[in-house]
RNA sequence: GCGGGUGUAGCUCAGUUGGUUAGAGCGCCGGCCUGUCACGCCGGAGGUCGCGGGUUCAAGUCCCGUCACUCGCGCCA
């Protein structure tokens, strides 16, 4: 017999009745009747109810240990009793008569509980994550995490592109977020970074002639956390095609995120391919952000001619400023004081002077537009906004004016309040998008002068030509983002292969030559011999795996994720280093620096 | 770096207008219990009300400061 077990915990049925069997596991729970002991024994794939009557071997140690003790049990399969059998369970039509008793592991008293999955604070968790990670949905979602990742290489696999690994211990890329910095002791003085994406590597695979390159790749940045973005490293998939288009790269990435969605979304629909194409501008305008959620329905639209020169002052002032502009925000079924007031206090509270609005009703048998706004604009332009809006009796709009560079964060908030107080935000659904035609440089009003407004490797639609001819920002790039349900899964860019078109392009950003050639001169050499025009893209896998577990933090999907303060609770990470491993770093600490003694 | 929220037993939380000895459920410890599967019943231990200061006859409760956690902004393509 083997030494630990003949079956899992999650195998045994009705068929095995009579079986002798090995069963090791943790106990679960226990439910003490005196004369008469129930136990759950628990492992990665199941429960299966053990029981003992007292005098019988093992009694003893079962009723001492405490829940989470590992055990091996060597028993009976026996068939419950009809009205004793639990149909939530896989294993409950049988239990295990227990023979016999090995304590493996004595658990201590717990820290935080396994079963029943109270709330419980994140630094416990996190503190004792191979707990944490015992509890039932944690678990599932490592599980899922597992198994979305595998699915992913054999798409990827199966669409012909060769999985490679890139160095850890790097050169700063040309990311602009913070680096992690590893002293080398061979060079006093300078240091390694670690990847914030392979950004580079990936491109010279390319340039090496392999054509079609997938990683599932760490990345570091020393950045702040968020709910969905977890602090220091993350995971993305990352890949990039030769000879490639956007189109192309649309193309192909298409049937494996759709695929990958549908195969765990269990059943939610998926938006089938081709995704909606959106260009950014069109975005900004329509939802007011460049990550649109597509579940929810209502589309926002420039209203200014209705209000330019009109009686509601406020607004008519506003348009008066160069660039000013009112967009309205359509409220189908939201046409009621009450539902009207509590956005405007919603707005209030999102330190907005307010939501202008206007509500159509019913009076007296007679239709009638109602609000500050409609009374001072008048009947033909409300009438007018009622018309572009498509809207009817029982409806409302609402308003929001000014410069748009400035509201349409607001805006689109606005936007997705409504919607989803509404009710019009079909849950259960994943709506994928592209983003596309990012401008390739805006202007730093504070610095006064152009940057790049994304990455400044990505290719400028019209390439050299563009640059030469057209106002920096009026240009576009090919660059381009992938949306699900408002979450930014990731960005790409068909890249800029092409020396004397990147140099142009630092050159209006301010960057000479030379500082090109300096920062970026390994990877501009490799393109002088010959660069095959290439693209690519890197979605997110902890924001996928999240979407597809429903998890509302991204630490649900990572097996031990740093908390948000960027620090290891369980290993004690970061922690100060010793005075040797200082000296050999050629490292001396500032004053202010923690010491280990 | 900035803003919001939270902080009372190991955990989740209640605690009235400032007023006697700060409570409940879960967990833990002990006892009882032969069909439970959130087993049930009885009993017990467990509190610097985050910390510091202030107002008051009296502070968990009001005021000021501070710390921790968390969500967001900045930052992060």
């Amino acid at each position: 017999m083997h030494a630990y077990r003949t079956h899992t915990c999650g195998a045994l049925r009705l068929a095995d009745k009579g079986r002798n069997v090995r069963l090791s596991g943790w106990i679960h729970r226990k439910r003490d009747h005196g004369g008469l002991l129930f136990v759950d024994l628990r492992d990665h794939y199941g429960l299966t109810q053990l029981v003992l009557h007292p005098g019988a071997a093992g009694f003893a140690d079962l009723d001492r240990l405490r829940p989470e003790s590992v055990v091996r049990i060597d028993g009976e399969v026996v068939a419950r009793e009809a009205e004793t059998i639990n149909p939530a369970l896989a294993t409950g039509e049988i239990e295990v008569a227990v023979r016999e008793v090995a304590v493996l592991s004595e658990a201590a008293e717990l820290p935080l509980p396994v079963f029943g999955e109270p709330d419980y604070p994140e630094d416990i968790r996190l503190k004792h994550r191979y707990l944490d990670l015992r509890r039932e949905t944690l678990h599932r979602a490592i599980v899922l995490r597992s198994k979305v990742i595998d699915s992913i290489r054999r798409r990827m696999t199966e669409a012909n592109f060769l999985e490679f690994q890139t160095p850890i211990l790097t050169a700063s890329s040309p990311e602009g977020a913070r680096d992690f910095l590893v002293p080398s002791r061979n060079h006093p003085g300078t240091f390694y970074a670690l990847p914030q994406a392979p950004q580079q590597f990936k491109q010279l695979l390319m340039v090496a002639g392999f054509d079609r390159y997938f990683q599932i790749a760490p990345c570091f940045r020393d950045e702040d956390a968020r709910a969905d973005r977890s602090p220091g490293e993350f995971y993305q998939l990352d890949l990039e095609m030769s000879f490639a288009t956007q189109e192309d790269v649309f193309e192909t990435m298409e049937p494996v995120l759709h695929g990958l969605f549908e195969e765990f979304a269990q059943g939610k629909p998926v938006t089938p391919y081709p995704f909606p194409r959106i260009p950014y501008r069109e975005a900004i305008a329509k939802y007011g952000t460049d990550k649109p959620d597509l579940r929810n329905p209502l589309v926002m639209a420039d209203v200014s001619d209705a209000f330019r020169g009109g009686g509601f002052g406020l607004f008519a002032r506003m348009l008066e400023a160069p660039g000013g502009a009112i967009w309205a925000i359509p409220a189908p079924e939201g046409g009621s004081r009450a539902f009207c007031d509590r956005m405007n206090a919603w707005a209030q509270g999102e330190g907005q002077p307010g939501l202008g609005y206007i509500f159509w009703r019913e009076e007296n048998g007679a239709e009638e537009a109602a609000g500050p706004i409609a009374r001072n604009l008048g009947p033909e332009r409300t009438a007018a906004i009622r018309a572009q809006l498509s809207l009817g009796v029982g409806d409302a709009a609402f308003f929001v004016g000014g410069d748009p560079a400035i509201f349409s964060r607001f805006a689109g908030q606005a936007r997705m309040k409504v919607g989803t107080e509404l009710k019009l935000v079909d849950e259960h659904r994943f709506d994928f998008c592209w983003i596309v035609d990012f401008p390739m440089f805006e202007f730093n009003e504070e610095a006064n002068h152009v940057d790049f407004s994304h990455n400044p490797f990505s290719m400028p639609q019209g390439e050299l030509e563009a640059l030469e001819a057209k106002d920096p920002l009026e240009v576009l790039a090919y660059q381009y983002d992938i949306v699900v349900n408002g979450v930014e899964l990731c960005s790409g860019a068909v890249r800029n292969h092409r020396p004397d078109i990147m140099v142009r392009a630092f050159e209006i950003a301010g960057y000479s030559a030379g500082e090109v050639e300096r920062q970026f001169g390994g990877m501009l050499n490799a393109f002088r011999y010959g660069a095959p025009p290439h693209a690519g893209m890197a979605p997110g896998i902890d924001r996928i795996v999240m979407l597809l577990a429903g998890a509302e933090n991204i630490r649900e999907v990572i097996a031990f994720p740093l908390n948000q303060q960027a620090e290891d609770l369980m290993m004690g990470a970061p922690s100060p280093a010793r005075e040797q491993q200082l000296q050999e770093l050629h490292i001396r600490l500032a004053p202010t620096g923690p010491r280990l003694q």
